[in-house]
RNA sequence: GGAGGGCUCGCCUAGUGGCCGAUGGCGCCGGUCUUGAAAACCGGUAAGGGGAAACUCUUCGUGGGUUCGAAUCCCACGCCCUCCGCCA
């Protein structure tokens, strides 16, 4: 969410920048409902100045034993124009909020234009994209060639865009899990949090999922309390410090949670309907940071690389890719995107998601900071994937295959797994 | 699910209808003193809205209500604690 007075002193750029995503600005409309709710503001407190002044009043007229009734009523209807005017106030501060909450964050002129994934630009390559001797597999069928994956028994269970893992495969994903957790804690310096799956509308609405993107997510209704699955630990993880004032002198916090994630997909129907890619549930770890305004541009670049080392010390071939302002997430202010390449579609895919959201949420979720000197100001929130479980587990799969069917397990990991191949049949080799 | 107790400005705490936006202590910040530090003493120290500013309004868990006037009285809800039941 954006200060309505900081977006209508921007004026044009705000226009300007908020056109490049797709979203058209009414300015006026917006100056006129911020000036009429301050109007309203204004007049509010006038009365209620007078009603105090009136109720001093009565007090003194009755120490001295004079009659109050004529000043009581004059009260009273003083009260009920305060009703009034508290009604339309309410109403306009209201709609004024209805309006903030539906305007995306602002892109930085450094993201590209463009409105898909194919504005993106790249920054830098890593690895080579691996050559095979024989036609790579993908994912799907090497895991359950392997017997590690099941996507039959998955769908039995819970219908399309769900995973069974299996022996090796069940032991992959808990192995990068912590692999990845290891890394951020000891090496990046994140504290690692276990946090709620299921959070409130208002946390929700704290990171930006809420109230646009309800169709997004699964809800839970149970005993009358509406709760929501998350579709990433960012959102527990940015909204553990909401309605909180932060020491200055703390930033930056660098927070990482393993989670499940649920998204329904919506919208995306046909779109990757095979394998890994896109789940209602899936396993990731997250990394979050808050730190001061001015300092987010080079948090971003630290965290993509924090997300960058999990790929290269997997030996997974990557690039990093800037998208462009009209694809980016709604409380982004600036994406980088990793993607990883995928031998069995033979092109890079999307594996991490890092971004920087500047003040966006932390004013929605009234995320503040104080200095020595007392100066309070918001903080600037920022999140990335590190990494996905699922797509790691598919890129491992598909760039480490041998021409038996066989897996070679990267170096890295194998302390984590206890062995360091998969052997054609799915035993894993120690 | 049942019974009781609680929720005040970072923490603890005073406050049972008006001069209370709210007492005191701790903590924190600044100053005096000191070679420096501690102690002592003095001063400051909640958040938010509106306003160029002076200033003004709101907030004592949340929402309603009574009243000219509510931290204080009434109602509902939420959260926390203790005990009972159930449960991983």
């Amino acid at each position: 969410m954006h200060d309505p007075r900081a977006l209508v002193d921007m004026g044009a750029d705000a226009v300007r920048r908020l056109a490049r995503r797709g979203y058209t600005l009414d300015l006026e409309g917006l100056e006129d409902l911020l000036s009429r709710r301050n109007k309203s503001i204004h007049r509010a407190d006038e009365l209620r100045a007078e009603s105090k002044r009136v109720a001093q009043e009565v007090q003194s007229a009755a120490r001295q034993g004079a009659d109050t009734g004529e000043l009581k009523q004059r009260a009273r209807d003083i009260k009920d124009e305060i009703r009034d005017v508290e009604a339309e106030q309410e109403q306009l501060a209201g709609r004024l909020n209805e309006l903030m909450l539906g305007i995306p964050n602002l892109p930085l002129d450094t993201a590209p234009d463009g409105d898909s994934e194919d504005f993106a630009v790249e920054v830098r390559r890593h690895g080579d994209p691996p050559t095979f001797a024989f036609p790579p597999k993908d994912h799907v069928d090497l895991g359950e060639a392997l017997g590690i994956l099941d996507f039959g028994r998955a769908t039995k269970l819970s219908g399309p865009r769900f995973s069974v893992a299996r022996g090796a495969g069940a032991r992959l994903e808990r192995g990068l899990a912590a692999y990845f957790l290891d890394l951020h804690t000891r090496r990046h310096g994140y504290v690692e949090h276990s946090v709620p799956f299921l959070v409130t509308p208002a946390t929700m609405t704290g990171t930006g999922q809420l109230p646009k993107f309800e169709e997004d997510l699964f809800k839970t209704g149970t005993n009358n309390r509406d709760l929501y699955l998350i579709p990433t630990a960012e959102v527990p993880l940015a909204n553990l410090h909401a309605e909180e004032i932060l020491d200055a002198g703390d930033l930056p916090l660098a927070y990482t949670a393993y989670t499940p994630c649920f998204r329904s997909e919506a919208g995306s129907y046909g779109k990757d309907t095979r394998g890994l890619i896109r789940l209602h549930q899936f396993a990731k770890v997250e990394m979050v940071r808050f730190c001061a305004p001015e300092e987010s541009q080079r948090e971003l670049e630290t965290m993509v690389g924090h997300a960058e080392a999990c790929l290269a010390g997997l030996g997974l071939p990557y690039r990093v890719v800037t998208l462009a302002a009209g694809d980016m997430g709604f409380s982004a202010q600036l994406t980088y995107d990793i993607e990883v390449y995928l031998p069995g579609q033979g092109r890079y895919r999307e594996i991490s998601s890092c971004s920087d959201c500047g003040t966006f949420q932390a004013r929605r979720a009234r995320i503040r900071s104080r200095d020595k000197d007392g100066k309070r100001g918001l903080v600037a929130t920022l999140n990335g994937s590190g990494l996905p479980i699922g797509r790691t587990v598919a890129a491992i799969l598909e760039n480490n295959q041998r021409a038996d069917g066989s897996v070679v397990m990267p170096p890295a990991l194998v302390p984590y797994l206890g062995f360091h191949t998969i052997a054609a049949d799915g035993t894993p080799q120690v």
